[in-house]
Order: structure tokens, then C-alpha cells, then sequence
DNA sequence: TAAAGTATTGCAACCGTGTGCAAGAGTGTG
DNA sequence: CACACTCTTGCACACGGTTGCAATACTTTA
């Protein structure tokens, strides 16, 4: 049996309420009171018990931090990132909860009583029932990752768009103007902006695109290999191939070295995440920087603000990408 | 406002208490009364308050699963796999509450009420303070990955040990006789079994030890590729380097490559882990399997085991490593 | 038909904490 | 000295569930 406030109302010749409100640094209490409560809390080293004052303050100190079908399309690395990021701003006043919408899909646990508030990391339109869901029980909820349509929504984005179309034009002022494009996952948001980002570019530049160099992935690495492999069967080689992520850039080198070739010295790779992979291969790759950490952390903060402030002021943060220039690439010119 | 058992029993007619005996199917209530109930509960959309619950059963649905300073030694891969493991095993029965031992340095939080179990994943003695806070709280605990020399323990653990082993003697099979090792993270357990192993191999097939041969890493990428310059300035040049993880690997393939060598024309390479980096890398690694999502699953059973038996039968549990094969090895045979 | 047994339900207390309100003690004012 | 005011404390109820026990209704048995 742990020890409760009423355990130390009695050593202290109190009330449990007096206790109740020591604890809580109430100015309704005697400063000594405050002093000989607290000092006799931490000598039985009282905890409080999370249940009963999420009972009777209607919280639950849970933060959820969902993701979208774990089992496919969240990388390790983003993963392990974001929820670093969330812990760091929470601390201890709340407990980070993981969990992945799927086994949430009929939203049976899901409650303003059992969240206090919810980030959720997205990847398509197929999280959006999840949302919903979300709004109608007017849990505080932030969505990571990719833009939501909607005015109730607080959402964090990163402009993966423009920071494929830097990529690319880094690309063409090194005198590349036969880019290969590697997709990635269908049907997956940030797949389709990086995608447009690589349009951007060729528009921007006046070059020509070529079917035969846009190629379908789905993220990870065997993906890029296969996708490599078909764009190495084209009779006109690219100079440079554009990664939708990272993984797929390693598949890639990997296509290219078995043929034979250099990279950089045949052929320019570039992927997309400035994931610990980008840094790992040989030669390092030239990479755009997708700034999960700081994404997570201002929805994190975002979060906490609306809990504690119970305004929702709902808003659409863009965070900046950028391109991390490595050995992957080589100059034409 | 969220419906309440007292809605539905207002509804239905019904005493709360019946209510809630209707819905957690006792037998003390009417069949037609349980399902006139739970038909309420469904079509209001009541879902239970966890506090509640939790107050009057004295539970708190949580498991924790407790990592030992997250910024540092914890690989975002052991890290995903072992958190995927965990989850999958406690479905929607538990919340996983993620969490490291840092932020809990003085418990302040912990305790048998507010979590039903704690899953911790220790790397070093530096967590037994916190191994002995949950003991104390008489909290259901299970160990993984670092061996704890106590008969309160529940531990499970891969065996590094013979897994290192088995890899150095692929290596002599293959003819290889100049060995040199990379350590893993000083202070670190498993870091250390994985020397034990080096050492077994040599000794089980009289080689004689080279202390040059032998350097100390941080188990971080940059670790492996400084440990790895440091080797290739030894004059007598090794035909093989083992690597205590593959993040070490990859920072020694590097180093290799900038020294104009090839991997494994000239020197062979092999990893620990079987992480992603492992099957990334060019060429891809031969490395050691090391269990994770097995071990993670044991762990979650165990703990649902414990705390619904009621009985902690403490026990250790050793799960099997394997040599994973790829393409870093070169028969000198 | 009365007594005993069984099935079903409700009452009330409890889990640990927070809080509105009343009450008491102490202080200051006219 | 009476009154008003402030400071501090305790009482009692609330939060939303669970559960022991009493009460009622119904069934079975002699």
C-alpha cells in the first residue's frame, strides 16, 4: 500500500484537504504548514496517484503520440527522432503514450479522459477518419508530417516541396540537366509534394521531362534498388537521380555498383530526410534536411499550450527544409 | 461532457452498479440485461474513464518501457523494434508509456499505482539504482538486454557472448588469422560479453592475441571510422576487423574505402546487430543477428504474466543470436 | 402452501485527490 | 467592547468506476 495524502494528514495533525493543498502550493495554506507537509511527503516519499487526480481534475496526464501504420512507411529514424523531441518538452508533467492508429481505428480507448492531448504523425488521407475522431471528442490535437484541409486542425509541415526543387536546382547548376526521379510510397502526401518539387524545378528551368526517368518506389531500400536497376536499363543515361528518402538513395548506390558504375563520378545521387543512413553510406550523400526534431518539438510545445491555456488558437506551421551538401554529387561544369 | 456508466444506467433503467456489472460481463446480472446495456453503452458511444477505473482497481493501465539515457547508446533501430515488439503483445489492455531512466533519476513518479509494469532496457550497472526504486515498489519488472546479477529480477537476454564468438570463428574458418576488434561503448555489459567473445574464438583455436589489433569505440558511426584509421596504421595490416555493432561497421568501411582498400578484397568486415545499416551498406554486412523483437516480445508476455498470475516466478531467459551471412567476408581459403 | 433456495437488482461505501463553503481563530478599527 | 475583516483550517461532496451486502422477485421443494 502506497502512501496517500491522508496517511500524511494524520502524522500531521491535518486534514486531507489541507495536505491536498499544501502539495499543491495553495495560498489558501499556512507557508509552515506548506513547509511540515512537504517535508513529511518526501520523508514517507509520497507519490501522488495519477489516477485519483486525473479523476477528480478530469485529465489524464497522457500525451499521445500516434502513429500511422507503424508496420509500414514510418522509418526508424523518425520514429526515434520525434519521440526524443516530445519527451524532451513534456518531461514529467506528462506521460508520452505510443500508440499507431491502426489499433485504435474504431477510436474505442480514445477519450478526452484518457488524452489530454494527441500528436499524430501522418502520411495520407487515411488518417483523417482518425482525425475526426480527434476533433469530435475536442481532444487537443497537432498533425505532423502532412497537410491537413481542414480550419480545426493544428498542423506541422515541413516544405518538403521546395526543398526537393532546391535539391533539384543544386542539381542543374552543377550542370546535371538528365535527372532521374525515384517516387515514393503512392498514395502518401509528403511522397506527392516531393514529386511536385521535381516539377517545380524542370518548369523553373525550362528542361524537358522524361517518362522514362521518373521511376515508382515505396520507401525502402529494396524499392530504390529495383527502381535504380530500371532506370540503369534506360539506353541514355541520367547524370543524377533524385531519392524520395534516403533509404532509397542507399538501394540505389547499391544498383549502380553492381553495374559498374561511380558514384559520384557516373552518375549524382541526392536522397531526401538527412537520415543517420545519409551520413552512413559511401560516398555520403547529399541530402535535404527534413527537420523532424524541430517539428515534433513545436508541436509538442503546441500541445502543452493548448492544455494549459485552453485556448486553441488552430494554426498551420511551415518548417524549413534544406539541403546538406555531402559527396553524392559532382560537378559537371 | 463523456457518457458515463450513470448515463447508460439512467437510460436502461438500471443502477449504475448493475451497469457495471453488465459490462464487465458478471454473471450476477441477467443475460438480456447485459446486452440491453452494453447496446446502450455502444449507441451512446461510452467509453470507459481510465482514472476511474484505475482508482477503484487499483491499476493504472500503463506499462512503461524504460530506456536508459535515450541520447546517447540507445540505437533509434533497438529502439523501434523493441517498442513495435512491446506493443503488439499489449494491444489495447495497456497504454505504453515510453520513458527513460534519467528523467526518472530520483522516481519521483514511480510507483505500483501509476504503472502495472515496467519493461526496462539497460545497457549498464548505472540503472541499478533504478532497477532496485521499482524493486522497492514491488512494480513488475523484466531486464532486457543486460544480464542483472539478481535473484528478483526477471531478465532476458541475447547471448552476445557466443553470437561474437560464432563470428570470429566464421571469420578463421575462412581463413582469416589477423583479427582485429573494435570495441563497443566502455562501461556498457553487452559491449563487454562481446569482447569475452573475441577472446573465446581466440582461445578455443590457439591464435595468438595482437594487442594493436584491438581498439576502443563508442558503438556511434564516427567511433568505428576513427577506431578503423587507427588500425590501418598498424603496419602489419589485418585481414578482417569484427565490429561490435554495424553503425561501427559502417564508420570503418569508411575509413577503409579512404585508404584506397576494398571491402572484403582486402579486408573483410563484420558487424553486430543486423540493424537496417547492415543490409544498406555496400557491400551489405555479414553481422550478428541479435533478437530484438524477440527478446521484446518475451519481455511484454512475461510482464502480462506476472501481473494478471499475480506470480512472479523470476526467471532469466537467454535468447539466441546467429551469424546473418551477406557479402563482407572474403574466403582466404 | 410455506419454506428454502436462486437469480437479479439496488444501496452504500470505497478508491485518492481536489475544492466550495462554513467555521473558527486572530487582528484591526471605531 | 462590538464588529468587520483576513487567514487558516476542516467538513462534506464530487469525480466515475467496483463490489460486499441486503433486498426483492421468482423458482423449487417438501
Amino acid at each position: 500500500m502506497s502512501v496517500t495524502i491522508k496517511d500524511i494528514a494524520r502524522i500531521a495533525n491535518l486534514s486531507h484537504s489541507s495536505v491536498s493543498r499544501a502539495l499543491n502550493n495553495s495560498n489558501l495554506v499556512n507557508e509552515e504548514t506548506i513547509k511540515k507537509v512537504k517535508l513529511i511527503a518526501s520523508e514517507l516519499g509520497y507519490i501522488p496517484n495519477y489516477s485519483a487526480k486525473g479523476l477528480s481534475l478530469n485529465k489524464s496526464f497522457n500525451i499521445g503520440l500516434f502513429f500511422p501504420t507503424l508496420y509500414e512507411g514510418t522509418s526508424a529514424y523518425f520514429f526515434y527522432e520525434a519521440m526524443q523531441a516530445v519527451m524532451k518538452v513534456i518531461k514529467n508533467e506528462y506521460k508520452l503514450v505510443i500508440a499507431n492508429v491502426d489499433d485504435y481505428k474504431e477510436a474505442k480507448y480514445i477519450n478526452k479522459r484518457n488524452f489530454d492531448g494527441i500528436i499524430l504523425v501522418s502520411q495520407s488521407c487515411r488518417d483523417d477518419f482518425f482525425i475526426n475522431k480527434i476533433l469530435e471528442n475536442e481532444i487537443p490535437l497537432v498533425v505532423l508530417n502532412r497537410y491537413v484541409n481542414s480550419y480545426r486542425v493544428n498542423n506541422i509541415i515541413s516544405d518538403d516541396r521546395q526543398g526537393v526543387c532546391r535539391a533539384i536546382e543544386y542539381l542543374i547548376e552543377n550542370g546535371h540537366k538528365k535527372i532521374a526521379f525515384i517516387e515514393g510510397k503512392e498514395g502518401l502526401e509528403p511522397a506527392k509534394e516531393r514529386k511536385e518539387g521535381y516539377f517545380d524545378a524542370f518548369l523553373n528551368n525550362d528542361i524537358q521531362l522524361r517518362k522514362d526517368y521518373i521511376v515508382k518506389g515505396e520507401y525502402n531500400i529494396h524499392s530504390g534498388y529495383v527502381a535504380m536497376q530500371k532506370i540503369l536499363t534506360v539506353s541514355d543515361l541520367p547524370t543524377a537521380v533524385f531519392c524520395s528518402n534516403d533509404e532509397m538513395a542507399a538501394g540505389a548506390l547499391k544498383a549502380i555498383y553492381e553495374k559498374g558504375l561511380k558514384v559520384p563520378g557516373d552518375i549524382s545521387v541526392v536522397g531526401f530526410d538527412n537520415s543517420i543512413i545519409s551520413s552512413f553510406s559511401s560516398p555520403s550523400l547529399t541530402t535535404v534536411n527534413k527537420p523532424i526534431k524541430q517539428m515534433s518539438t513545436k508541436g509538442a510545445e503546441k500541445i502543452l499550450q493548448i492544455i494549459n491555456s485552453n485556448v486553441n488558437e488552430v494554426e498551420t506551421l511551415y518548417i524549413k527544409t534544406d539541403l546538406v551538401i555531402r559527396e553524392s554529387v559532382k560537378s559537371l561544369i
